[in-house]
Order: structure tokens, then C-alpha cells, then sequence
DNA sequence: AATGAATGAGGCTTCATTCAT
DNA sequence: TATGAATGAAGCCTCATTCAT
């Protein structure tokens, strides 16, 4: 029903990476993302073939979403600090959109979900120089430069996938928890940066 | 087969344990543990009546053995940073058991798993007074409290999280990673003071 | 794709033969059928509105071409002996064609498929009469007539029909199998003549 | 409920090779099987694990019994003749009760069944030259030794497999029909030896 | 305390068929 | 005439759970 505008392959895969990602509820049968989507689910099974390639189809698009969005940014031409910053900015609002993303790409590798030809070899050899550059510079903590980068996905990361822990934890309600991702992004640029 | 010395109920629920949170099976089925705890299927049903409150006996005793290990380390009479130092030694070794057990944790609490009476609130109050306390004196960063321990979990478990991802991203081969996780304590200490 | 010099629909009906009666694939699904033909699957229901009635045009088809060519040997004026080696002949040639043809029609009528209108009746009985007269000649074995027809039937197309079963119970490859099927006109001829 | 003095395992593959054999339905699902069984349909999947395994089941078990009465009647010392009577009394009795059995067994072989360890050879073999022995006494046709068994399997066989279309092919009805195959025995006899 | 047998619920998939163009 | 999209029916299979011993 929801979507004419948009053709229905695309929609059912938009849908199942809602269902995945936003509402974390990666063990969603084909009948609820049929449901969720509007359609029949043998519809599913016309496009897909199978659950498992719905799956890969899902899975791909997010990873290439995730990798030209990484690029875009850490690839500019800005200064070190600024292009960090856009970055952090980048992974929040994806992660308010996706909250859901990491943790189920994760999850889903270990059950055995091969990995596709990643993230450009180039292009992370590129950022880990400009990391040492940094580290060279004395802006940032000096240690090997992978370090750097996993604090950096670690810190943003790490607490959205936790929220319902970290809300009980710190009995924090609603409102008050978005308050506190509100004050991440400072917090995070001050733990990385000297 | 495996276990006499132990009680039957202990030795499955250590089994659960292992299945969940070292092997990162959290979608085993009773089958599947009852094979890896070599007992009959059924007998899973008679000591823990459902399937769900197997589960419930695993998370409630992986979140009894948490609690005392932080309350033991955190609650006793140590300088700040000698205490954080030791907090991150403990939770190091305990990811190095059940690398999967935070992340089977938050998985589980998407999927309904209500939470249990958790950390007393008076403890986790004092914890965070402490916090508090050592941002005045500017040992580290100064900000809502919450953020530290959020930055300490973070920094800790989530590279262990995404470790098959990070490895693949960094083309980090078995023993490489290895060499980066023995450099986390240093490189987290460094990173969570001033 | 593969034929417009003869009618679509006349297409699919000979693929439908040759998957059915040559290939042996009788539970081949309208897409197989498709697919061998190099047409869309809808069309096929375009064509001949379910999957059953294809069955039906493909059986009556089958039918028919038998008949004529029964008819055209049994009823020329020809000695009995010569008619009914050539008859052998005309099976044993068709059994290369549609080496499961019979067993398809067999197999298919047990699932239902009514018979149309068969043989002519009058025919039969004129053919059952000449059996008759060369039994009172003695040149075949005495017995009810339907039972020549019967051994004529039964020797000719069994051991087309049970031909992978024959080659593992005598040990014979498709080369060996081959010579005992040129063997069979004599063998036959002799087994049903005195 | 049929049987509780027979194992339920038995039970369904008795119930498996009436639906297949006697009824001729060699597509029944395993619903039909269950129903006819009167039992649950996931308890085949308890005991056979899939539905291929069940015919793997039923078709190694007809294949043992078949063989089985082959060797007792082939194997003893009787005179050639009266072996042979016997052996199409041990077939003909064998087809009233299993009328589609070489059918389905022939048909299911198209569909990859693949064969098992057969016939024992020896016995084969040493079948095969007593029936070149008997050729060269003059009693039977001479020829390659494995015409004789064809046409015994042929001769007996077939008129079982093509029942219905044979009954419309001559306009016999049920009683007719019955009255042609208890003639059959000697036919065959006559049929087979000089 | 332990286990083989049995069952209901629910999941994935295939297929023939219909619809709209 | 032909085809891509969509759907309902029905099949197979797995799993948690219960029953009877």
C-alpha cells in the first residue's frame, strides 16, 4: 500500500532495514517485514528468493551507505580536527536514524555472514597517516594509529547500542538520556583531542 | 555425560553461559545446548520449565557475577585511578571469557528480556559522587558524570564487540589484534585522564 | 525465442513432449516447461488457461499420434506376421522418441487424468478377430486373444520403462544395453510366434 | 491409532508403502502419509528427519523384501521350470498386494533416487547361467541369457502397471479384468518355454 | 532424575494462478 | 500477444513444549 512512488524492491529493502536497524528487531520474520511493508510476502520471496538474500540485499546497501558516507567526509579536504568533528556528526545522525546498524552487522557476522569487499584498502591506509600525523603534532594521544580510530567509533558508538542498559544503569528516563547524547559530541572531541 | 561433580542444573546453565557469551551463540536453540552440555533436551524443560527461563537463569547469574566483580573493585578503599585501573583489568579479563556477553546482553533486552532489580542505586551513587569529585580536581574530564563511565565502557568493550569487523577493516590478522587488545588498557588509561 | 515458423502455442505443447516423454520429467512445473520452451511462464496459462488443461493438450496429443500410427500399421492389408513386426517396429522406434511416454500416461492416469475418447472401438475389435484367426491357425498360443496383445504390449515397452533398474540389476552400461535393445525385435518376434 | 502393537516407526512405513504401492499416490505429501498413519505429521519428521529420508525408508525396505523372496524362490533346488512358476506366483502375489510398486520405483529412480546396493551379483550371475543351461537344453528360447528374465519381468509386470488403461483399451470392466490376469500364470508359462 | 514419544505453532519456500498493462 | 507484479494455497521443516513412563 505505502509506496507507489517508489518501486516495490527498493521499498520492501528500505522497510526490512527499518525493521533491522531503527527497530532492532533483526530476527524479524519475512511475514513481519511483508506486514511492515504493506505487501505479500511471497512478494519477498519474488524479488529475494530467499530470507537469507533479502538479508545480503540489506545488508549491502547499508554497508555502502555507510562507506561513500565515510568518505565523503573523511576524504574532503578539511583540517584534521573539523573533518573528525563532521564525522562524529555523520555517525550520530546515522545512528539516530540506525541505532540498530552496528550491533546487528555484528551480531550478524557471527553467524556467518561473509564480509564483502570493504571499505577501500587505499583510503584507510590514507586516514591512519593523517592519524600519525596527528599524533606527530602532539593534537591527539600518541599510541599506534588504530587506537585512535576505534576510541572514535568506540565513544560514539558504544552508548546508543546500550541505551536501554545504560538507561537503567543510570536510571535515566527518556528525556534525560537524550540529554546526554545531546552533550556526546562535545564530550567525545574533548576525549580525543589533547 | 560431562558433569557429576556438579549439579545437573549448574552444569547446563554453565553451559548456556558458555554457548551465549563465548561462543556468541544467542540464538542456540535447547537442542543445541543440550547437546553441548551432553544431556537429554527435555531435561532442559524440567529444571528450567521454559526455554525463556533458561535465559533467565544465564543473564541472572552473568548479571550477579558483574555486579559483585565492579562492587568488589569499585567499592573498596583504592585512589580513583588506581581503582579505574583495576576496573578495567576486571572487565578485560571478564570479556576475555564471554567476549559476548554486553553485547548478548543489550540483544536480548530488545527482544522483551525485562530487566532485574539491577546494581543497587545507592552504590551507583556513589560511584558517580566520586566521578564528580575527581572532575573538580580535574583529573579528567570535566562534564556530567554519566559520561565517564560511558567513555570507560565504551573505550573497553567495544572493540571487542566489533573485533571481527575490525580486523577486516584494519587487516588485522589473529595475532596483530591481539597485540592492539594488549595495548587497550594503557591507551584507555591515557585517554580517560587528563 | 526459439520458434516462429511454427505456432507459439504449438511450441509449448512439443517442448511440453519432450520434457515429459523424452526427459521423463512428468512433475516438471510450468516453469521448467517455460523455460525449456523460452517463453514466459504466463503464457503458458495465456495459452491454455491452467497447467492441467497443458496436460491435456499434451496427452491428447500423445493419444492421437498413437492411434494414427497404430491404425496405419495394424490396419493395412498386410500377413499378420508382417503387421505385427512392423508394429514392433513403429513402437520400438517411438519408445526411442518418448522413451517415457507410456509410463507417463500410466503414472498420470492415476492421479486422475480421465481418459478421452480411446481407440475406436470397432477397430479393436477387428484386430482382437485376425489374433483370433491366427490362433486357430496355430501360429500363435492359444488363449484368450487379449492376452497376445497383452505380451506384444508388455515385451516391447517394459524394458524400455525399467531400463536404469535392468542396467544395475544386469550390470550393463548404456553401450551393452544398447545391443540388447537391438536384439529385442528378434527376441520378441520369436517369443510371440510359434 | 491404527497400531500400538506395532512401533510407530514401523507403523508409518507400512502406512508409507500402502499410500505409495497399493494406492499408487507416489506424490502423497507427507500430510497424507500422516493422516493415513494417524499421526501427527511433524512425528515423521521426528523419525525421519525429512521426507526424503521416509522414502529412502520405504524404498529400501521394498527393495530388501523383493529381493528377499526373489533369492528364497530362485535360490532353491528345484527343477527350472517349476522355479520359474514359482517365481511368477511369488511376483503375481506380490503385485495384488503392491500393484505400483515397480512403477514407483522405476519413476522415483528418474527423480535422482539413487540405487543401492543391489541384487547380490553372484546370484545374479549364477541365475543367468542356469538360464543358458536351459537354452541350451532347447526348453527356452535361445538368446542372450538376460532376454529370458526381461520377458518374465515384462510378461508378468506390465499388465499390472497399465491396469486402467488396459481396461479401457479392450472395455474390460473390473471382473473381466480379474478373469484375464488369473490366466495369466499360464500364459506367461506357455509364453516363455517352447 | 531422566528420557523417548508426540504435538502445536510458526517459519521458509514453491507453485499455479490472476491482475494490470 | 506477451509479460512483470502480485497473491493464495499448500508443502516441508524446526522448535519449544508436553506426556507418559
Amino acid at each position: 500500500m505505502a509506496a507507489k512512488d517508489k518501486k516495490t524492491e527498493q521499498h520492501i529493502i528500505d522497510t526490512a532495514m527499518h525493521v533491522f536497524f531503527t527497530e532492532g528487531r533483526l530476527h524479524a520474520t519475512t511475514q513481519d517485514i511483508a506486514d511492515a511493508a504493506g505487501v505479500n510476502r511471497t512478494l519477498i520471496h519474488y524479488y529475494f528468493k530467499s530470507r537469507d538474500q533479502l538479508f545480503d540485499a540489506v545488508f549491502e546497501k547499508a554497508r555502502l551507505e555507510s562507506i561513500r558516507e565515510a568518505q565523503s567526509v573523511l576524504g574532503a579536504a578539511l583540517p584534521f580536527r573539523k573533518k573528525i568533528e563532521q564525522f562524529v556528526d555523520v555517525l550520530l545522525k546515522r545512528l539516530e536514524t540506525y541505532p540498530y546498524l552496528e550491533i546487528s552487522m555484528t551480531t550478524s557476522m557471527h553467524n556467518g555472514q561473509p564480509f564483502r569487499d570493504e571499505v577501500p584498502e587505499i583510503f584507510m591506509q590514507q586516514f591512519l597517516q593523517e592519524v600519525a600525523q596527528e599524533m606527530n603534532k602532539g593534537t591527539i594521544q600518541r599510541a599506534t594509529p588504530v587506537h585512535f580510530i576505534m576510541n572514535l567509533f568506540s565513544l560514539v558508538i558504544y552508548p546508543f547500542i546500550v541505551k536501554p542498559l545504560n538507561q537503567h544503569l543510570f536510571g535515566l528516563n527518556e528525556q534525560e538520556y537524550e540529554k546526554i547524547v545531546k552533550e556526546r559530541k562535545t564530550v567525545i572531541m574533548n576525549t580525543l583531542f589533547n
